[in-house]
DNA sequence: CAGAGTTGTAACTATAATGGTTACATCGGA
DNA sequence: TCCGATGTAACCATTATAGTTACAACTCTG
């Protein structure tokens, strides 16, 4: 089991919009640099825009950030990403026999735990902003440099 | 996506073993309380066997703790179960195009983060005995009860 | 206004994981 | 020896993922 690479594929694209705002976006061309293909570019994409976090010309093509830098953290992305329906991080067995003791009890303690786990993840990706993380990709490429692309 | 739910299904067993420990806890017995197939059971407690949190007497039948209440955290059942590839709850897309400054960056910073996240989640986890676990269970029982199963 | 380039989306595919189920060889104790 | 249990293989239906082709609709430009 893993989270889809949706969420990986959706930061990655915000920073590339983040990291260089001039240039023409097309999926096409995200799809270059991310390493898969455009359709599935515009699929995630869409749900960026869903989200608010990204505006998407139709027609001329292109997309750009719909916030500020600061306002929008890796949880946003997460979420828009449609990775995990929310608070449903673990899957619980459905049916504990309501007659054996334990299965009549265990069901809420452990949904109990299973969101403390949950939102200890997300708190991580809540406490960083995509301006956190475009500023740290623009240190990486200032010292070990890279082609364009 | 979601975690399988051989970690709550393992939980379940563990809690089971624990509060009764002198009963006959055959695969059928156990997929009573569960409320799955016992095939399902064998699978899950095969996998705690392997992880030396349980044993499981061939022929006769029967499974009891291996070690102490103490002893066993949720991570160890979580790791046990197999529910997700160590290190790699995240998937990360696959081929970042290195020719792109961006993409040729993103990736160890993702890991990162994604490492951070994922133990964030597995702190949690590891936080909790199964004998905190084992005495909320029994509060809850003693307040409320339930019939026998 | 026509055409080129792009998005949005449907449809199909291969692949994999999950959870349930049947079946059966093997084991252990009475 | 026989009964009941475990360990596993095999199969199935369901679901999600990620890639791909195809195409209607849209927008800018010439």
């Amino acid at each position: 089991m893993q989270i889809s690479s949706r969420f990986s594929i959706g930061v990655h694209i915000l920073a590339l919009l983040a990291i260089r705002p001039q240039d023409h976006h097309t999926s096409e061309w995200l799809a270059g640099s991310v390493g898969t293909n455009p359709v599935v570019i515009r699929r995630v994409l869409g749900l960026l825009k869903k989200a608010g976090l990204a505006n998407v010309r139709a027609g001329s093509g292109g997309a750009t950030l719909a916030r500020e830098l600061d306002e929008i953290t890796l949880l946003d992305v997460y979420r828009a990403v449609d990775v995990v329906e929310a608070g449903n991080l673990f899957h619980m067995h459905e049916q504990p026999n309501p007659n054996c003791p334990v299965g009549a009890n265990i069901e809420q303690v452990l949904r109990l735990l299973m969101l403390k786990a949950q939102s200890a993840l997300e708190g991580v990706l809540a406490a960083v902003t995509l301006r956190e993380l475009v500023d740290v990709l623009a240190m990486e490429i200032r010292t070990k440099g890279a082609a364009n692309g």
